[in-house]
DNA sequence: GTGCGGATGAACT
DNA sequence: GTTCATCCGCACT
């Protein structure tokens, strides 16, 4: 199944991960329960410069210190107190840029995300959006920090190729606190695939 | 110790 | 389209 090597996350561009990371496969496997879903829709948190970013300005906390190190692991934060959101980690160690990842289409233990979620109906709303996408996929605050070479997490490219004029890039979901940098098209999704969060 | 605000989702009408 | 639950992390005292 094709794990992205680490040297696929350390590159220095977030936004070019962030677009390549369209089409990819996210596995989760906890308690021997396989979860997975091709990412469809993903934004791009740029670092020190990037007013959006938690690590705006360089600021270090206990929480994002994980962005701090090298690319390849992965960031899970609580928002909201209820929301379990995970992002990728890029970029060399000490440049603390990430991915969010804000919805799958579910291909792998349907089942599985259904019980997490407490749905019966297999819908959209299963796996679209940050929060949704975590429960569904068992993520939680417990998974940060941890590899994605891991046999817990991992991304996976099985050959699903999203070409440029497929890609919708357009301004990032709830960061209106960002003032300018709440406009920037960092926010990428396939075109036309239902699976992803809608738009506010 | 305390107060405030948030990278949301779901249940409404 | 609109409202609202909900609680941790950060900044400051």
């Amino acid at each position: 199944m094709n794990k992205l090597p680490i040297n696929f996350y350390t590159r220095t561009n977030v936004l070019n991960i962030s677009k390549e990371l369209l089409g990819k496969v996210l596995y989760t496997r906890f308690n021997n329960e396989l979860t997975a879903g091709i990412i469809v829709e993903t934004e791009a948190y740029n670092g020190i410069v990037d007013k959006a970013s938690h690590a705006h300005g360089g600021r270090r906390t206990k929480r994002t210190e994980t962005m701090y190190q090298q690319g390849g692991i992965s960031y899970v934060y609580l928002c909201y107190g209820i929301h379990h959101l995970f992002n990728v980690v890029t970029n060399m160690e000490g440049v603390p840029h990430a991915v969010l990842i804000r919805a799958v289409e579910p291909i792998e233990g349907i089942d599985i995300m259904q019980r997490r979620r407490n749905k019966t109906t297999i819908d959209t709303t299963l796996t679209s959006g940050p929060g949704a996408l975590s429960q569904a996929l068992g993520i939680t605050t417990n998974m940060d920090g941890i590899s994605l070479q891991s046999s817990k997490i991992w991304i996976a490219d099985n050959s699903i190729t999203i070409s440029e004029n497929e890609i919708i890039a357009s301004p990032r979901v709830g960061v209106g606190y960002a003032k300018e940098d709440a406009l920037l098209p960092y926010r990428f999704r396939i075109k036309e695939n239902k699976w992803c969060s809608r738009a506010k």
